[in-house]
DNA sequence: GCACGCTATGCAATGGATTGCATCGTCGGC
DNA sequence: GCCGACGATGCAATCCATTGCATAGCGTGC
């Protein structure tokens, strides 16, 4: 049965099949390896019979086994994008910055010729960085995010060339990282609201990943510099979509009246925040200003729309692909930190 | 200078690396085949031996390649991600929805044991799917959405059966689906409205993609059975992030005044509509009500949070893989439709 | 007319794991 | 003590495209 349907299915082209490189030299009179060549379009073989080997393939619908091209070449031609969910279970499935990242990484990727394999992972052990990279089946990975994992990537970064993370860069690390300066970004995010003639600010924000604890680090440079400010709190705030509406509301309920000026860790984060200070009453910015990170496309579409930093997620997904460009050719390229961008809109 | 710098990073690993299952087999002093077959966990080795070429493998982190594993087994565990993007290039790098499916597919997939591949392509020509399919690379493809695509994708249905559909289903199409009933959907988001006193309707949406029409066809049902409803106006809406608002201010400004109701035929584009609603101080729902589609997240952070109809994206991206799988198997399997539910929120 | 060079093509090794079949050794049964 | 059986392992074919080297054929220059 099952046989059946399978056979009746398959076998339905006009022309019969071409299983092979061999099959088809086979049929043009040549060799197997003047059909490579011929495929290839390479010059070494007469235009004519290029020709002649290419109408075949084509009228056949024939496509050489990419496996064993690969298998022979050594080179996959594809390269690895790799989610570490460290913490966070559900975050990137609705994250809209991950996914505005790796939407540009795929058109980069695909710009220039690579074919992108997804994996995400729940780092169960300290292997799965090890596992990926070492499937033989990538030319490069791309990390996005560093999550609590900076030890797995760096132990890997040490014999793995081919390799470039999104996220912090610190001191002494041997891993390529392509980021924003998060300090100064969350700097440029607290002294908006200090220039608004707001005082009394929270962070709302998970500093278990480094990234934000760089912004919370660079809110409170901002809140210490400013006379009469109270110091800044910082309030956890998964990332999480399930998680968030409950933790923010537990801050601002806990905070009510007390604050003016909330620097939030991710647009996501401040989209709620918006929300749920609106169910209050509580007049946005008038009451409380509110700040995002990232500058995803919805920060636009709030009510009020989003004032937020803005990481350059485009130009990043690029530089990544051309750092690894250079890594997969051995080229040790060093970090790139892009410069964030206060983007004043309504909110702050 | 460049392979300086790669050796120097390549050679760093504790213990001398294995190439190959031939290596591990002299190191361990036993053949090729033995190695092949305790790696692989089978009981055909004795487990003293198995236990012992395992470790040797541990030891120098060896995994063998893959490439050579899916030459020789014709299975490479990889299901390609397809996503056509028929008119609309820029859609689905910040479209909620396609994420969201995305994600999901990405956790069953992860789940059975198989790796991702994505494609996006830009159907230049009629071959884009046969190229994917016929890469020799992957055991089976999903795609995601028909957009205008459906003629390539039935052509590649006719003799490739490993390929599942998220989409509409037609009758007689070859090719199998998983989707919604679009058509019902739409209807229930119309007699939303209708049951909520508003009698001049219409419907943002670009009817190109058939999942779109069907919305539209089952909204026009509803308002067609209704007593004292003005007709249906169909509002060509792309659904790309940047046209968007452009796009919608324009038919809110056409129609300032005259209607009552919005069908959105995704929950972006309701979104985009509630905040120019606002802008211009039109209060929802009270003088215009909003409806969705799909369900995404952010739905529940609008403000006002948004009425819609619901897709099951985590069930459908089961059912997907779930009929992959058969299919691969050689199980020539029907196509699923599942119900939408409306959700009732505020917007309507 | 011969030698040399160039183009087009064939030949065969190569990449690395898998697996059916053959083989070897050992143990139990009678 | 011999034979059959079974467990463990080796051998070699196989998957299929690529590519360095060899060669055949033709043309040209002297």
């Amino acid at each position: 049965m099952t046989e059946t349907s399978n056979e009746k299915t398959v076998r339905e082209a006009s022309k019969p099949r071409i299983r092979n490189i061999a099959e088809l030299a086979r049929m043009a009179g040549v060799s197997a390896g003047t059909v490579s060549r011929a495929l290839a379009g390479k010059s070494l073989v007469n235009a004519e019979t290029r020709e002649r080997i290419q109408a075949i393939a084509r009228e056949h619908g024939f496509r050489p086994n990419q496996m064993a091209r690969r298998l022979r070449t050594q080179r996959t031609g594809v390269i690895g994008v790799v989610i570490p969910l460290g913490h966070e279970r559900r975050q990137h499935i609705s994250d809209p910055f991950f996914m505005t990242l790796f939407g540009h990484l795929a058109d980069a990727l695909t710009e220039s010729g690579h074919d992108l394999m997804l994996s995400r992972v729940i780092p169960g052990d300290d292997e799965w960085l090890d596992r990926i990279v070492d499937s033989g089946m990538l030319d490069g990975a791309l990390v996005i995010g560093q999550s609590n994992q900076m030890d797995a990537i760096e132990r890997v970064a040490e014999r793995y060339l081919p390799m470039v993370v999104w996220g912090s860069h610190r001191a002494g690390q041997i891993h390529c990282t392509v980021g924003t300066d998060n300090r100064l970004g969350g700097r440029l995010a607290a002294q908006r609201l200090l220039d608004q003639g707001k005082r009394k600010l929270v962070f709302f924000g998970d500093t278990g990943a480094p990234e934000i604890a760089d912004r919370l680090a660079g809110a409170q440079d901002a809140v210490a510099a400013c006379a009469g400010a109270t110091p800044l709190v910082a309030c956890s705030t998964h990332l999480s979509n399930e998680e968030i509406p409950e933790q923010v509301a537990g801050h601002l309920t806990q905070f009510a009246g007390q604050i003016d000026g909330i620097v939030c860790a991710s647009d996501v984060i401040a989209m709620t925040t918006l929300r749920l200070l609106h169910e209050r009453g509580v007049r946005v910015p008038q009451d409380v200003a509110v700040t995002g990170f990232d500058d995803v496309p919805i920060a636009t579409q709030t009510v009020p729309q989003l004032t937020t930093v803005r990481q350059d997620i485009a130009g990043g997904a690029r530089a990544m692909v051309e750092l690894l460009t250079q890594r997969i050719a051995g080229v040790e390229t060093p970090s790139t930190i892009m410069a964030p961008e206060l983007v004043v809109r309504e909110s702050a």
